[in-house]
DNA sequence: ATATAGATGTGATACTATAACATCGTCAAG
DNA sequence: CTTGACGATGTTATAGTATCACATCTATAT
């Protein structure tokens, strides 16, 4: 692990997102797999789309539709919903970021490319959110879902609680 | 189990909500239940959350806010927002429905009383809603969660998928 | 050069949810 | 009986989230 960046407002708090660590490396390492990802996969990083990967990733925490749209309207890209929404789709769709239902927000995904269908912490005190690992959590209920004959396509899996800083302040 | 009811659209589709049965007792029952708790908490069943209550609990389906409270204002109740989530909010908080929040919408607590915090399972072609034990599932999550040293205080899993019915007609 | 497909920009609108305040009814204390 | 307090409801207004439809642009391949 990296040096503590007190400029991350995630890192003051811990999986990955909670616990102190060299932010920076955390933003470019994830930028950089998101570049490959995408043109592996034929598809293109455009300006838009990365811009808004930046900005979900300067922190660990989730970010509303809305709030991303002002930053781009600010630097000159499209100040309309659907140019966020679309962007928010793409990144969602090649697993680079991930809609956090129970906030209405969205927040980048730092596992890009690792096949994972991971459960969201939030922490109610200090707002980050992390992905823990959840392939027993996804075992469980496929298994709680078979007993009663429904096939799980998707799901999504969120708790709201504390993170072991906050815990510990309050 | 009782005689199946074909008027009843989440019948069709079985937990309980996607498996045929007599759903005319299925709703008596639930609602019978919901004023006995309401009753033994000191709380009021009024007539707007008695009739938001009989409308959720007419299918097995969850409906949109917005959805109720065109029923609600056709029979003479107030037809503004706060009316139907007021009655929401409170059914919600005594668990008697719950939010769905995949499809930003609710469905009536077929367990009300019984200690259950459950997963709910989204059939995306008949849109029924059940509710599955989820014991095992809060477990894994919780066992997940405390590995980073987050403490869960609630949770909501959803998954969607299809029904055995529907797969079997597909 | 030009046709095509994908991406973006823009205006309009739909859908979901809450804030703030007035009114009303019930019930208990006096 | 009346009055006060509280909880529920009604109503207006507004905030917040998301999508549709259509025009325009850009890159690429032909």
């Amino acid at each position: 692990m990296g040096q503590m960046d007190l400029s991350c407002p995630g890192c003051d708090a811990p999986d990955l997102a909670f616990a102190p660590h060299d932010h920076a490396l955390c933003q470019t390492d994830a930028m950089a797999r998101a570049e490959v990802l995408v043109a592996a996969r034929g598809l293109k990083m455009t300006p838009v789309r990365r811009r808004v990967l930046e900005i979900l990733l300067e922190s660990h925490r989730a970010m509303g539709a809305y709030d991303i749209l002002a930053r781009l309207g600010a630097e000159g890209f499209g100040s309309q919903p659907p140019v966020v929404y679309r962007a928010l789709d793409f990144l969602e769709d090649q697993g680079l970021a991930h809609r956090i239902r129970r906030l209405n927000a969205f927040c980048a995904c730092m596992h890009p490319g690792e096949a994972h269908a991971p459960a969201f912490l939030i922490c109610r005190s200090c707002d980050a959110v992390a992905e823990a690992a959840a392939g027993s959590v996804r075992g469980a209920l496929e298994t709680a879902a078979g007993l009663v004959g429904f096939t799980v396509e998707g799901s999504n899996i969120e708790a709201l609680g504390q993170c072991a800083d906050c815990r510990g302040q309050a």
